[in-house]
DNA sequence: ATGGCGGCTCGCAGCCGA
């Protein structure tokens, strides 16, 4: 089972370079974020013809996610039921026996400001659910975009990064509570390239320089860590005209 | 990264993302 995650920011405007996308990688599931959509524009029939069901919790203009799938999606559910939260963050859904979550990670904006508190206390809430989650599935993933670096090696210029927002010490250690529920970072099962990114600024040429973070994740529980056989970031979208800020992350499951 | 882009909106300027 090939499962990925994609920040598309804006499905709407994304929508051909995602199909394109399926096409080419041709992945069973795919957890999408910041659709930006509202329930009603979600482009369901598009993404049937092409052969994926989908599951999703959108908003007008901010967040939203989706959860598309070729298999059937059973117990779907939106939000973390410990935390009441307006923004569509989360959502989950059990596909060939996996459960899929897909989160889109609040930003945070600037370590002390309001939105920083918000998004500590989103990780709590979402660490404490998944405490309750994984008992109920072992083999469990969680996809998205965290909007953390876990590591120095994750960042292009830790220096100048430290302490900064997506790289402070609260947000690297809401990351490590996540790995002590038991979870492992699909991508660091693996040898991988120096300088791997997931996310670089639209601004100063910062992807031709690669002067990335790498803020989305794929964790697995134990059990799906075990029949983890590859895990890459497709840095190809990001080389198109008008892409996401994002690439994908995608992870190969026996 | 002082900002520098790009997406969004009861748009023509300002908010937000990361």
């Amino acid at each position: 089972m090939k499962l990925a995650t994609w920040n598309v920011n804006s499905l709407k405007v994304r929508l051909p370079q995602l199909l394109e996308w399926l096409a080419a990688q041709n992945p069973d599931v795919v957890c999408l974020q910041e659709t930006k959509l509202e329930d009603k524009a979600f482009p369901c029939a598009e993404l049937e013809a092409v052969g994926y069901r989908s599951a999703f919790a959108g908003q007008k203009t901010y967040n939203g996610v989706a959860i598309l799938s070729r298999l059937p999606l059973g117990d779907i559910a939106i939000g973390n039921p410990g935390f009441a939260d307006a923004q569509q963050r989360l959502i989950a859904a059990t596909v060939g026996g996996v459960r899929v979550v897909c989160g889109y990670f609040p930003n945070g904006q600037s370590v002390g400001s309001d939105k920083y508190a918000y998004k500590l206390k989103w990780l709590d809430a979402l660490t404490a659910w998944l405490r309750e989650e994984l008992a109920r599935f072992p083999r469990l993933a969680l996809l998205g975009d965290y909007n953390i670096a876990p590591e120095a090696r994750d960042v292009h210029d830790p220096k100048a990064w430290e302490g900064q927002v997506l790289f402070s010490e609260a947000e690297r250690a809401a990351f490590r509570s996540l790995l002590e529920l038991g979870l492992k970072d699909a991508f660091r099962l693996f040898e991988q390239p120096d300088k791997t990114f997931t996310w670089w600024d639209y601004r100063m040429m910062a992807f031709r320089r690669n002067m990335g973070l790498r803020i989305d994740h794929i964790l697995l529980s134990d059990e799906l860590a075990g029949n983890c056989m590859a895990c890459s970031v497709d840095k190809e979208p990001r080389k198109a005209e008008r892409p996401s800020d994002h690439a994908p992350v995608i992870a190969e499951l026996k």
